[in-house]
DNA sequence: CGCCTATTTCAATGTTCTTGAAACATGGGA
DNA sequence: TCCCATGTTTCAAGAACATTGAAATAGGCG
């Protein structure tokens, strides 16, 4: 069983999905770290988490549209779909993650 | 007794709580009706729902920080905290209520 | 193949959502 | 004042979701 990931288009990106997962602010920091960073498998998104906490945000994400995860070799590589949510939902992003708290 | 509301202070309001309760359309739509409105008691603001849920959305909102609830003899008005929310997370409300979906 | 690393699934426990039924608050009559 | 109508909250039960340890899976390398 192979696994790619089942990613919604960028069309059926919803508003409820985003708000959600973006109200936890574990998610938040793993968004945050992906935009800095361009990119990084799940275990350097957030450590000091059990590993399937990281993996169920990591999902919650997924599913929400707002990461793309690939599988490259024995990591996963998630990346932020910043185009698909400032084409969806312009100015929402960066409403949300500039504010400090 | 009485029952004065418990709203938290200005300073005290979190994005977290803000994004969950803004994550579910009818608590969106609550809000949108409130700010168009100016002020409405708790029936007005969402029909066609069971009183206890109605309730307990407004309760969400309250909780969070979206909105100030007085009683006014037999019902309760609610209204945006939009200066306190404008204050706290600039630009953020409105940036989350303009999107369409 | 066997092992190692990275991640997911499964299962158990606890928390939150939805909603019917009952209780409570307030104001206005009779 | 006692009761009623209106508006709202509390309580309780079942469904849905979060957290996390333990086990399973996938891919790469010797």
């Amino acid at each position: 069983m192979s696994r790619t990931f089942n990613h919604p288009a960028a069309g059926d990106i919803g508003l409820d999905g985003i708000l959600h997962a973006l109200s936890d602010p574990t998610r938040r920091a793993i968004v945050e770290k992906l935009l800095a960073s361009g990119g990084l498998n799940c275990g350097q998104a957030c450590e000091n988490l059990p590993p399937s906490t990281v993996s169920h945000h990591h999902r919650v994400l997924r599913e929400a549209g707002l990461i793309r995860s690939e599988r490259k070799g024995v990591e996963v590589i998630n990346v932020v779909r910043r185009d698909d949510l400032d084409g969806r939902f312009p100015g929402l992003l960066d409403a949300i993650l500039t504010q400090s708290a």
